[in-house]
Parts: structure tokens; C-alpha cells; sequence
DNA sequence: CGGAATCCGATTGGATACTG
DNA sequence: CAGTATCCAATCGGATTCCG
């Protein structure tokens, strides 16, 4: 993939707005992140618990790019065991609705596509 | 990443369907392949020219998916040289829905989240 | 508790060459 | 035209260890 500079955007190709943020939330984990969060505040280890599967690797530099994009915010309160508090921005919250329209779609066809992928092809049939 | 059976479902966890739909349309690909074709009927070399930047050999794979997934469907016409189309199935079609409201969230949020990702580190203001 | 750092196997995906 | 097959580099991502 071609690297694309700061102030470059391309009519409607390479560049383009969805392409990048698809990269963003192109990740298995992303979307799952900020479903979990929804409109909660979240501890660190609480996400990790909540997001089932996810390595402390993965979970980390997520939130990191989310953060970075200004749709996570970051608190961290200077207790004795350190407490650090993850939960969606505004903009971060306007994610939800769409994402959430995919998750309703999922739930509808998700028998459908597990249906049409065992019948794809019965290995032999005589 | 365990594998899981197609009879078992986990209550909420690991192999529920928004998991396993994101699984399907996670690659970097197939968001665009499905937006590529809205409602036309494309033909395989029409396809890698308006995805731009796909190679063929991914655009094989995601249309191979796609089609064992029951979302598009592929008609080869036996010509001399030979032509073969793709377009939605039915189910294919009600996805373009969620996708659209993504690519319009896109479009809104763009602008603010580079503006947030330049903004992140200015790694030295003195 | 909330990470950072390292190691390393698995997967992704482009480039290229060949085929019916 | 519409692929298939192979090679190989880069990235992803889990497991583990260490730190403030």
C-alpha cells in the first residue's frame, strides 16, 4: 500500500476518507473496544475482561490509536495501585450508532451466511 | 484464536455473530468490493479497476469469500474470451445499508480525527 | 494495576509468472 | 479475460517477562 502524505488526498481513491478510516476500525479489535465501551467508563483491566480473547498487548495499542484519534479519552488517577479510566469522546460516541446498525445486521444474517457457507460445496455427494 | 465448532455458539463471547461477521468483512477489501458493486453487476476486471489499488489476487480471495458467504453471486459466460460477472445476492444488498451509514460517519469525522491525530504530539513545542 | 519490551510463529498480501 | 500458483516481505498478534 502506498504511503499517502499529510496534505494529500486523492479524489475518491486511495485517500479517501472511508478508506482511511476503514484502516482505523479495520482491526478485529477496534470495533469490539468501543462496543464495549458504549457510553461506560472502563477500566483498563475491566476491558480486558470484557473483551473476550484480547491479549493486554492488543487491548494496549488499540486504545493507544483510539486515543490517538480522539475517540477514547484517557484518565489516569494517581492512586497507590494506579486507576486508569477509558471511555468514548463525543466523537467517539457517534461511532456507536453505525456500528451498531452492522451489529443488528450481523445478528439477522448471521445464520444465512453460516447456512450458504456449509451448502457452498458438500464435499462429495456421489 | 480458538477455533470454535459450527454447532457450538458461545452465550456472548467468542464466536458470536457480530464476531465471526467481523471476521468476514474485516479484511481491508471487502467493505470496498461490497461499495464497489452497490447495485450494479460488475465484471472481474471492471472490479480491480474501480477498487483501486487491489491486487487480483485479493480480489479473488474477497469475491471467493464474499460468494461462499452467500453475498455475491458469480455468472460466468462461456464467450470466447470469457466473461464473468458479480453482482449482490439479496443479502449482499441489505448489507450496503449498515456500510453506507459507516462511510457517511466517515466522511463527517474525518476532517476530526486527523486534525486530533496531528494534534496528539507535537513532539517538541520547547 | 497498567502497562512496556522482547521474542517469535502465523497470517496477510503484493509481485510475478503461467494457464484455459 | 479471469483467474491459479508460487515466492517472499511485512505486519499481526499471542506469550512471556519486567517495571513504576
Amino acid at each position: 500500500m502506498r504511503e499517502i502524505g499529510p496534505g494529500e488526498l486523492d479524489p475518491y481513491q486511495q485517500g479517501c476518507p472511508t478508506r482511511r478510516i476503514l484502516d482505523l476500525i479495520g482491526g478485529r479489535w477496534t470495533v469490539l473496544i468501543v462496543g464495549a465501551l458504549g457510553s461506560a467508563t472502563l477500566r483498563f483491566s475491566d476491558l480486558l475482561r470484557r473483551v473476550d480473547g484480547i491479549s493486554q498487548k492488543m487491548l494496549t495499542q488499540t486504545l493507544r490509536a483510539l486515543e490517538r484519534d480522539g475517540l477514547v479519552i484517557r484518565t489516569v488517577t494517581a492512586e497507590v495501585p494506579v486507576k486508569v479510566e477509558y471511555r468514548l469522546s463525543a466523537a467517539g460516541l457517534t461511532l456507536t450508532e453505525p456500528l451498531k446498525a452492522l451489529e443488528l445486521w450481523s445478528i439477522d444474517h448471521f445464520a444465512g451466511i453460516m447456512a450458504a457457507r456449509r451448502d457452498h460445496e458438500i464435499p462429495d455427494s456421489t
